[in-house]
DNA sequence: ATCAGGATTGATATATTGTATCCTAAGTGC
DNA sequence: GCACTTAGGATACAATATATCAATCCTGAT
């Protein structure tokens, strides 16, 4: 996790690169990711949001400002979980960056990892060979953690 | 894909084993996945249910026998695309299997592909190293087909 | 054959998640 | 200031999923 005033001052350099305002609204929403630590859903960020401050904060925004945070690169989107996470290498393009994780399939844990080139090259040759182009940047694994194994 | 009819016959003795009925109506889900032969909603399953017959299929019956089917190993729920499968191997326990399946982040096109036991064990490797006991005998990978890679 | 009890389904309501639309407010450049 | 674009508010609604309770059907014991 990135130190919290680092990453709200590069997400407002990378807004500024990208022609976008950095609002309140924006930033309020992303610190609440960056702040949780942990893969949180539009519903439970908006929730977030409320509870820490008067002026309300509607799923419909949430959704609008979650999707133009991920056109900036600074959250990504997790599909298995119907979550959102904050990025954590957000001083980086991602333009040939691999992201990974492993979502917990009880208690939805997300958990960012590390996989070898070699297993990363393994999936995209199997990809190809199934007419599939390229395997997204973003590669999410369903998994049992510990505690749920049981 | 399985032949249609040697399919619903191993999915009626997989019901008695499991000591769950085949009844009509779950044959009726498992034959519009077997047949479609490719991954749908529950919804677009329902759909599918109430054209071929004038029985109609509410959609809550169909989440029920999904979960049923699911249960007894004869179709595969793919959380990415939110969306479910029949199982290409019916025949087997699924046990010690690994499911695979590439899905289109554009079309939501479902490939089910094969990888080696090397890049299972990378990522089995990874995962285990950050505190998950076991990834999924489901794997699910998003990547872009050839056509929506355009 | 019939009856009790569980499994299955029907029917209805409701929760949850996500999108569409239209309008207002705020910032930006001239 | 004024036109113009961007951002946000408000409302409605679509799509997906779950909860609940009653009715029906099957099964096995008597």
């Amino acid at each position: 996790m990135l130190d919290y005033e680092t990453a709200i001052s590069i997400a407002e350099q990378k807004c500024l690169q990208g022609g976008v305002r950095f609002t309140q609204r924006r930033k309020q929403v992303l610190s609440v990711l960056i702040k949780a630590d942990a893969a949180l859903s539009a519903y439970e960020i908006a929730e977030q949001c409320n509870t820490n401050s008067k002026n309300k904060m509607p799923a419909m925004s949430v959704y609008r400002i979650l999707d133009l945070l991920q056109d900036q690169n600074l959250i990504h989107r997790l599909e298995i979980a119907n979550k959102y996470i904050s990025c954590s290498h957000m001083t980086c393009s991602h333009e040939h960056d691999q992201s990974q994780f492993l979502i917990c399939g009880g208690c939805r844990h997300v958990e960012e990892i590390y996989l070898s080139p070699d297993a990363v090259d393994a999936l995209q040759t199997a990809a190809s060979s199934a007419g599939f182009s390229a395997i997204s940047p973003q590669l999410e694994i369903k998994g049992w953690c510990a505690q749920c194994q049981q």
